[in-house]
DNA sequence: CGCTCGGTTGATGCACATCAAAGGCTGTGG
DNA sequence: CCACAGCCTTTGATGTGCATCAACCGAGCG
């Protein structure tokens, strides 16, 4: 509770609570507590009973299914100011259906579920903020399964240039995410070797740039021009 | 609105309104039109200005984004009792971010930007209701791609069974949707001659039948049986 | 010091795309 | 009433992008 004042400052300044007042925001986080996970540790795992909603504060998350051969598939890459698990804070009995688990040192606002229909359901600009989230996960899912049929280097692009658009803020050409190769694989249904093949390509070309899983996008022009027709 | 008038038994029959009173769902649905489409018509366009969301009452309608080679891919099939661009309806300037074109003809409910924020909002219970509704949408869109490294059979598999799950009422074993092997093909992104050749196979076999872009689903437990390890 | 994890490279084969050609069915206009 | 155009389906021949298997290296770590 006591870290969960200290972080108040910086829970008000995401774009979710934008405009709310202090003792709101403290309102709505009742009872919340800030959650530190290390790498690859997970924060809740698909199946489990959901009984708590939140916040992504800092790092990142990959939230993952298991498919049929056991292998996990990543669903969406949660950055700071993500909701998790809120859509699904409506049902009866909720399930997580997917596991959350943490791609380096991340931070996560852990909310109780009372919480959702008592405070935050109750603020209408708060849901709107909410479904706009939602709204561009849903966006990024589309987006992915438009290059369903496109060669894989374009579908790699096309990841690359998304994350990297995730931080607006910076200049940096670097992705705000720590993402091995294995993990590109994952999340779009190839085999690590075959993204290894493209994207060493990519290095000696320069076209990026790797130093201890920071992917950093030198050229992304070239990037772009893959997205095209091939 | 005469039209609208004589429908409201019908839309207080979904479970969006669950537990609403007429009157209630008449103020919800103030200004609103149901809009009669035809088969291959669109209700509204990716890219448009959204000045209305709505509620598919019968028929079907295949959710569109076009993809870079022109080609366009299937999101997403909506059915009777689906919420259609809800998500957006907070954004300042709202666009539709895909297509809504009509399979066979269909009837959807068509109401006005403003409701939204004026009256859906206020009330708690028809937001979870939403929630629910993207809920399911968003775990489709998952499961779809944790099917991305199945092959080609399992993913028509498990596209038919989770059509065959929509109509829960009915026993049938056919298909809510009328939809031909070219959509099959283009929900994910394959080849209609690829699809084809699988489906005619399992029409040999007797597994599915198909009648005037009926399909229907003989033996479920083949199908099932496909979804797992190849 | 053995362990696991991430990255890399090459050889081989298959599941699927692609191209081509054709027939049925429906609507539409001369 | 027939011709023509679109749409859906079908089948075969051919090619290829990517998966799969196998092996190896370097780095961090208990």
């Amino acid at each position: 509770m006591s870290s969960l004042e200290a972080a108040l400052a910086e829970i008000q300044s995401f774009s979710l609570f934008h405009g709310l007042a202090r003792e709101e925001i403290a309102k709505l986080c009742e009872e919340g507590r800030i959650v530190v996970t290390d790498h690859r540790q997970s924060l809740f795992e698909a199946g489990e009973e959901a009984h708590s909603f939140g916040l992504v504060l800092s790092g990142a998350y990959k939230l993952c299914r298991p498919s049929a051969d056991g292998t996990p598939v990543i669903v969406y890459f949660s950055t700071p100011g993500d909701v998790l698990a809120a859509l699904i804070m409506g049902h009866p009995e909720p399930r997580y259906p997917i596991s959350a688990i943490s791609m380096g040192p991340s931070r996560f606002l852990r909310i109780p579920r009372r919480n959702y229909k008592l405070s935050w359901l109750q603020r209408t600009d708060l849901i709107m903020q909410i479904q706009n989230l939602l709204s561009t996960r849903m966006v990024t899912l589309h987006d992915q399964k438009t290059f369903n049929r496109a060669p894989l280097n374009a579908k790699i692009a096309a990841l690359l240039i998304s994350l990297l658009e995730k931080n607006k803020d910076q200049r940096e050409s670097i992705l705000p995410i720590p993402i091995t190769r294995k993990e590109i694989a994952e999340s779009m249904g190839a085999s690590v070797e075959s993204v290894i093949r493209i994207m060493s390509e990519w290095s000696k070309e320069g076209i990026i740039h790797t130093t201890d899983h920071q992917i950093a996008i030198i050229k992304v022009d070239r990037l772009i021009g893959l997205l095209k027709v091939t």
